[in-house]
DNA sequence: ACCGGAAAGTTGGGGCTCCTACGATTTCGC
DNA sequence: GCGAAATCGTAGGAGCCCCAACTTTCCGGT
């Protein structure tokens, strides 16, 4: 994308001092993906308020949840996330009495992860926000754009891996 | 990180599923920004290389070659940081030489950003590579939907602020 | 049985980001 | 004019992320 994007089409919906140009910015989708995701990460964190957990915490909870037994490793390749990463959100969270770390006999290695009653508890509790967050963001991606928005999104995941 | 199959599929046979599987993760959308935003992020990096500049500074480099004599605060407004963030990457940068900052008369309190000769060369040198990146991501979007997908992308930033 | 390689999880170091608080400076309101 | 409010850039504290190195444990070849 060598050519220049001089605002022939486009409306300038991005909350920017008036009269700053972007520049040629060749990273326009890279930028603007970036710009979208901090939106969204950030209106996930308004929604739930301070004490809350926070978008990754969340994404935690959802996969083991989802996957009962999981182990570390194989939660950091789910959510994305470096298992060193995921070393002290889990201690928090266990912390917090939200998750059980136990030993497995057959690999004394890994932990067994699984959700508390607690956890249970927050977790149905952020679901709710997530899901109004979610609504919020199929409103403004539009339920007809919604497929291949996110076809397109993993189309990046996938080709960039 | 590889198979993301979202699907709300089948019951686990087994305690140890064979694929992990994301749950009812109901950030979909804003789940799937993330990681997009992030490889595209990991892949601009590995190819400028390791001793070279991250998207960040060179979303910096671009922004004032585009604006001269930007001010920090307007600069991070541009670039979607705090201008908190901004103080040690413009050290940085002007430590480099490829930034100069210099008191303005008018207004002693900001400075006035530009580019020097050195900065703009390093900043064609990594727009080539942004080209590059750019391409990659084009061909990943796909051009008929580039135009739609950035306007999605830009009624989030704009929805969610 | 033994040994080296692989894997799980932790630790430490570095980077980027935000927020809050702060001095310096400018601008506004009376 | 002059004090109050706003603005510019900086400093400190915190969170989250990655990578490299390390310990413990498991596994395969001999």
């Amino acid at each position: 994308m060598s050519e220049f994007h001089a605002g022939a089409g486009h409306e300038p919906p991005l909350d920017r001092p008036e009269g700053v140009r972007l520049g040629a910015l060749d990273e326009q989708v890279g930028f603007t993906l970036r710009l979208a995701q901090e939106a969204s990460f950030a209106a996930f964190a308004r929604r739930t308020g301070e004490a809350s957990l926070r978008p990754g915490r969340f994404a935690i909870l959802v996969l083991i949840d989802a996957n009962p037994g999981i182990s570390q490793t194989e939660l950091s390749a789910a959510a994305g996330r470096d298992k060193s990463t995921l070393t002290p959100a889990l201690a928090d969270l266990e912390g917090r009495g939200l998750v059980e770390r136990r030993r497995v006999p057959k690999d004394r290695r890994s932990y067994a992860l699984t959700l508390t009653d607690a956890g249970r508890k927050v977790l149905r509790t952020l679901s709710e926000h997530a899901a109004a967050h979610d609504r919020q963001l199929d409103a403004l991606v539009g339920e007809e754009n919604k497929a291949a928005f996110l076809a397109t999104l993993r189309r990046i995941i996938a080709g960039l891996s």
